[in-house]
DNA sequence: CGCTGTCCTTGACCTTGGTCAAGCGGACCC
DNA sequence: GGGTCCGCTTGACCAAGGTCAAGGACAGCG
């Protein structure tokens, strides 16, 4: 049984990091602007290119942020789930949108005006600091895309897992075993490649003794060689 | 005829848009915890993967920010030049630098602790301001690398071309003359590949009718379709 | 039950771009 | 003058990976 919409919107307003730190009354004045929208799956919810004048909360679902190139194909650079901010970087860069945005489940946002931000930051200390720090992070982690791009699939490959291993990995009877977190479609976007490459990527890494591919789980057999060709090193 | 040092060091802090709108005493406070380091061309400043405990303020020359590849490669991120702050956003972060940082020319630069750029945070709101500023400046621009990364390298070459052209192109009898900034082996790093192939995707363009090529000056020919192929649209 | 759609895999092909080697022009230096 | 770097260009080659087409596994559904 789900919360009063506006209890969840509350709730969710709360739980987001970018103003971790905020007072209740910065957070009921946020709620007060908030607008909800909704979209259904594969719904576009921000345009490459298009002016930032406004930002979103995600309250449910997941969405997903990523480039569309010339000829169709698509790049995924993050998947965002609830409570995690939506455009909040170019709205506070004052910039258009340098990545579209599209739902990836139907999705529910609260939308807020860009205004609001820049007001928040100068009423809360705390939270410029919350958001400097999480500003931060994501360029280091935009470092690491870019750099990621420079090696092949089957590295990339290697790295996507050996991370994930590192945080989702489940010991079994049978070794390590890791769950891919989405379809192996989604998967081959987020690695900037297609779905064959990325099968061909599987079979190289299985071949090769590194691991065994059960559907949408991943047994590791060789962590080291996994975690070496993950960091970038020549095999 | 040069500064004094410590005038020298002052000015540049005072010049640095990190900490923009920070009080003249808290400048000072920081150039107390400078420690001067000169590096001669090519050396070696911050290594991808140490711990960033500090960072530091380009006092005079250039540094280059990149990634090397595990074949020798090199893809340049940016270049910096003086007033600049070097590795600041690792050093915000907590995080282990991201990527390598070489002299590009003989350089000095004013290390600063981590610590110290804390404090200026938690003491000065428009230095809050203003580093929130940057930082979302910057994640907007990784994302257009990592994006221009996915289209060939032509097209990354008009891209170039066009954006300098805006803001140092020259009307002259002969057409639309652009300076590429640095000698076309950086430019080929800039753009994540190597001189050979930037050679070829000059030819290209010069055969196609968009530019003409003399030494380090282009003429553009078309500027449309270098706007066209430099925005992504296939040709 | 088969039909259809979706996701994944595999094989054949071809484009992009990196590598290797050679050559060329300019700058600097005996 | 003649080296000899160094930056740039060009040609020949090759590997990575994207495209296209075909087929298999499996689910949901009439």
């Amino acid at each position: 049984m789900p919360a009063k919409p506006r209890d969840e919107l509350l709730d969710t307003l709360r739980a987001c990091r970018l103003w971790r730190g905020a007072t209740e009354a910065a957070i009921a004045e946020l709620a007060r602007h908030a607008r909800i929208e909704r979209f259904t799956r594969g719904g576009v919810i921000a345009t490459e290119g298009e002016q930032a004048d406004r930002f979103a909360v995600i309250v449910t679902g997941k969405v997903k942020v990523l480039h569309v190139a010339p000829d169709g194909r698509e790049l995924t650079f993050e998947t965002l789930e609830a409570t995690e901010p939506v455009a909040a970087v170019a709205a506070l860069a004052g910039a258009r949108q340098p990545a579209s945005i599209r739902a990836a489940t139907d999705v529910t946002l609260a939308w807020l005006p860009r205004a609001s931000l820049l007001e928040l930051i100068e009423s809360q200390p705390a939270v410029s600091r919350a958001m400097i720090a999480d500003l931060a992070r994501r360029v280091v982690n935009f470092t690491a895309v870019a750099t990621a791009l420079s090696l092949d699939v089957p590295s990339r490959l290697a790295g996507y897992l050996f991370q994930r291993a590192l945080s989702q990995g489940v010991a079994t009877t049978e070794g390590l075993s890791v769950e891919i977190g989405m379809s192996k479609t989604e998967l081959a976007s987020s690695l900037g490649t297609v779905p064959e490459t990325l099968s061909r990527a599987f079979a190289r890494l299985r071949d090769d003794g590194v691991l065994e591919v059960r559907g949408n789980e991943v047994l590791v057999r060789d962590f080291s060689t996994l975690a070496r060709l993950g960091s970038g090193e020549a095999d």
